[in-house]
DNA sequence: CGAATATATATCGCGTGCGATTTTATCGCA
DNA sequence: TGCGATAAAATCGCACGCGATATATATTCG
């Protein structure tokens, strides 16, 4: 079957197709990563910032992953299902839910420690390289942020 | 609540999560531009990709878009009950299906020739500065898919 | 020709994302 | 004090993405 090349024509020069599917690119990379860790990529976001600050409440979690409840929930609670972490009521509000890492779930995290390098590997360039890139595309997601409606 | 602010550290200097929370906040953009045209982003590239050339195979969509039918075919179920393309076995090649624009498709395809515009806005820059950002990302994930496993 | 193989699409299950709504708790303020 | 407003999580429905598998058609090769 012929095929055409990707982005032929229509998509090229769209800056958001090129983000969309470089996310999808970079799933391809984590996913066999993460898989021996038993974590998707969103619940290794999670883990990391645990990992640097334990007890968070879901709405923490929520303003770093710029996700909301009703996303970070049903994670959490497959986290929990899996023995890495604990939920618990705040008792000085109870309307918050603090989110810490188990003994396993600290574990977990340590072991995720070498992830960043092998995926770096997989980007083939140095990591000032990758700096200035993610710099540049920080602040276009800082734009469309503030400009979002 | 006292809330942290945004990348505090965990995350800062991992580019994935710059690419990952771009793609989300570019979804947050076009959302209420695509909403006006009954479309989600995916089914927006997949309209795109039409008005570019029509009866195109889910293959060669799936190419352009590294999707797999096993997202497109749904999708583009989704796309057919909304009347806006038919889904035809190609006589030539029963296997194969073929995606056509219908009237009332190819005129949505039409309007959405106005959403780049408004997109552009939202992120402050020039086509130019988007276009070096571009090159740099897509570079980026042609690398990544030749290393990914 | 016919069996093994390859290819194109479809199906299924699971985990996100997110808009809309609900529930519970806290706060502001008369 | 009490009541409306605000805030934090949770719930629900829908549309992706994708791994694994199934099905139907084409191709290859003995």
């Amino acid at each position: 079957m012929k095929r055409k090349s990707p982005d032929a024509d229509a998509l090229g020069g769209h800056l958001c197709f090129a983000v969309y599917s470089t996310g999808l690119a970079f799933n391809r990379v984590y996913k066999p990563i993460l898989d021996r860790l038993g974590l998707t990529y969103p619940q290794y976001l999670a883990m990391v910032i645990l990992r640097g600050e334990d007890g968070q409440t879901v709405g923490e979690l929520g303003d770093q992953l710029f996700l909301d409840s009703s996303t970070l929930t049903p994670l959490i609670k497959r986290l929990e299902a899996a023995g890495l972490v604990t939920r618990r009521r705040d008792s000085e509000d109870e309307r918050v839910v603090r989110v810490t890492l188990t003994d396993k779930g600290r574990a977990v995290a340590e072991e995720a420690k070498c992830v960043p390098g092998e995926v770096l590997a997989a980007t083939g360039r140095t990591p000032e390289q990758l700096g200035v890139l993610e710099r540049a595309i920080v602040q276009l997601r800082d734009t469309l942020r503030a400009n979002a409606a």
